[in-house]
DNA sequence: CCGACCCAAACTGTATACAATAGTCGGACA
DNA sequence: TGTCCGACTATTGTATACAGTTTGGGTCGG
């Protein structure tokens, strides 16, 4: 987007991004000194952010043996939707309780740009938008103990999203259509302060996920029965 | 305990200790020179270390301003209480399901020594092997979405039960008893994988805390009706 | 007496040189 | 030919000097 002049902020933001859309995939090596070259910062700064970035679970650092994007294999998967719901329902419940109007009003500011996005077809801004849209949510809850978590989880809905917001068939297109209405939704519940609505909408929302995400790892016609 | 030969871990897990057992008081400025006088270090690993401290939300980080220890206001407590059951009965659920034989095992061991530190009365001790049992169930639990905000609430869960481990009155003293019983039947519940007594116990055991800390937030004979 | 401004001291942020560790390649020996 | 050892290289970790920012106090003008 726009550069800051601050380049430790804009080598923080823009290496957030290229994990997010994985432009880096995930398990992926970090090497400082190609970084500290690329984006002209010396390596101290640049490994504050790693540290930084892996305290917020972007990355994962191995003693003497520098940082890795977070891997993310099935066992991941499981793990993510085992508490993806759970957590984000929570989160919603908040959020109604204790949301001001001026959030409200941002959350639909960000809804129309990603409405905008899905328009044109921009794969970035779509994830970005979702992103800031679910971050801000949890801004609203404003609950120290319940936001690590849920960093963590977006972290990964975006990767995951990846598939989503690049379609693959009809079925896909149609998901992202009834997610766009979940926010809008979600919005109005926000308004009204119905908690209810929103942990609904909020399971609601990571159910069509689950199951998208379902069928793209087990086509049709490979529904074979699976132990366990 | 003992002094590992690696100057900046020892740092690392001193300087938690330190926090969790509010030798360092919430709010508390960290000044990165003294530091590296104290533990003999220079400050680009110290810093380091400040900053996964802060990662993992014992410390908070201000741009130009350096560290400091996390709060822990009445809001704080608030958010706290409104969480801790949720996910801690989440984990328990989780560590019923994968937890193994030597895990269970291990659960026992640290409760052993737990209980000898409420024999012997080691308040360092009584805090810091009931962080562990509770970590280990986290382990169990084996789910890195959820892992993050429990780590955070154990941090003020240790904060918090500094009151309880130096105990004020007969009341408390019964439900630290009572708090070990909970121990033991969680331990028997993950033996036996019994999902719903380990969720049931450990919402009973935050609730024991919430009650005691409201008693003490608000002793016998203050009982005026409050606002909200 | 009060407030605005400025300067100095203290502290945090960054660059860079150097040390330590991990990974790799090749040669010696069985 | 296979394996083990050791030096070499690549990469991460640490120390330190220096730059930039915040903060507190003192001075000057109102």
């Amino acid at each position: 987007m726009n550069q800051p002049k601050n380049k430790k902020q804009h080598f923080y933001s823009d290496l957030k991004r290229r994990i997010l859309t994985l432009e880096l995939a995930p398990g992926s090596d970090m090497d400082e000194v190609a970084l500290s070259k690329e984006y002209q910062i010396s390596r101290t700064p640049l490994r504050d952010v790693l540290r930084r970035l892996a305290g917020e679970g972007y990355l994962e650092i191995r003693d003497n043996r520098g940082a890795k994007v977070s891997s993310m294999d099935q066992k991941t998967l499981r793990e993510f939707f085992q508490v993806a719901p759970m957590v984000y329902a929570a989160v919603s419940r908040l959020a109604a309780q204790n949301c001001t109007p001026q959030q409200v009003e941002e959350l639909e500011q960000i809804q129309s740009r990603f409405m905008e996005a899905l328009r044109t077809d921009n794969v970035e801004d779509k994830i970005f938008f979702n992103d800031r849209f679910h971050s801000l949510i949890g801004e609203m809850a404003d609950n120290v103990f319940l936001m690590p978590s849920l960093r963590r989880l977006l972290i990964d809905h975006a990767r995951i999203s990846e598939t989503f917001y690049r379609p693959a068939n009809k079925s896909m297109q149609k998901a992202v259509k009834t997610a766009a209405r979940h926010h809008d939704q979600m919005i109005e519940a926000f308004r009204k302060r119905d908690e209810e609505a929103a942990a609904r909408l909020a399971i609601e929302h990571w159910e069509l996920s689950r199951r998208q995400i379902e069928a793209f790892v087990m086509p049709d016609g490979l529904d074979i029965a699976l132990g366990k």
